[in-house]
DNA sequence: ATGCCACACCTTGTGTGA
């Protein structure tokens, strides 16, 4: 079984890439963010076409999270990770047994923007609303907007004290580890330098200067079934492609 | 210090992303 977390920066703007790489790929689970549409503008059946079940939290203009899965998606929870966010930015499901929280984590734009404490406070509600949630085979994924140490920065020098890299930030993002859960990709992968995220401008890709910000955290139980987590690197290099790569946890 | 790119918006520039 294998489960990617894909930012697709808009479902419907890349949706012939994202149809192409399902085609090409055939995931088993794809955990989508920044869909920037409502539930009723998703491409619903293109992706049923390709028989996909689709549970979607859909926004207009930003956020927007959806779960695809090859099998049934039960259990399907809205409006993570508390009831008086008024971003679309979790959505859970149950596949295969394994529960799976998808998230798209607000990205604070600059410390001294109000969208920074905002972050802070929403991954606060995050850590409160995992736990407890830890006991059962549980998968935390999605784009979490922190690289969480200076191996996952291409450039540390410049990016301390940067959003996404501050140490509050990496802070919350400890907190959650210390649930128990676990960071799937550096448990698999401890001195692998790998990114996830792109800058389009300046040629970022091309020059590999990315961060790490898409995970799959896993909990105790969960663990023992992780093969590895890959990043298709090969997706982000396309035209028209998203800025962030898709990232694929792979399971027992 | 700014723009560099990409996307949405009932667009013709602005906000946001990371």
């Amino acid at each position: 079984m294998n489960i990617t977390t894909f930012n697709v920066n808009s479902i419907r703007a890349r949706l012939d890439r994202l149809l192409g790489w399902l085609d090409d790929r055939v995931p088993d689970v794809v955990c989508l963010q920044e869909l920037k549409c409502t539930d009723a503008d998703v491409p619903r059946a293109e992706l049923e076409k390709r028989g996909y079940h689709v549970a979607t939290y859909g926004q207009k203009t930003y956020n927007g999270v959806a779960i695809l899965s090859r099998t049934p998606i039960t259990d399907v929870e809205t409006d993570l990770p508390w009831a008086g966010d008024s971003q679309a930015r979790g959505i859970a499901g149950t596949v295969a047994g394994v529960r799976i929280v998808n998230l798209y984590v607000v990205n604070g734009q600059d410390t001294a923007s109000d969208k920074y404490p905002y972050k802070l406070e929403w991954l606060q509600h995050l850590r409160r609303y995992l736990d407890g949630r830890t006991a059962e085979p549980l998968l935390v994924c999605g784009d979490f907007n922190i690289a969480p140490a200076d191996a996952d920065v291409y450039d540390p020098a410049s990016w301390k004290g940067q959003v996404l890299c501050t140490d509050a930030e990496r802070e919350a993002f400890s907190a959650l580890l210390a649930l128990g859960l676990t960071d799937s990709f550096r448990k698999v992968n401890p001195d692998r330098r790998q990114f996830t995220w792109w800058d389009y401008r300046s040629s970022g890709f091309e020059q590999n200067k990315g961060v790490r910000i898409d995970h799959h955290l896993v909990s105790a139980t969960l663990l023992p079934r992780v093969l590895d987590v890959t990043v298709d690197m090969e997706e982000r290099g396309r035209p028209q492609a998203s800025d962030h790569a898709p990232v694929t946890l792979h399971l027992v």
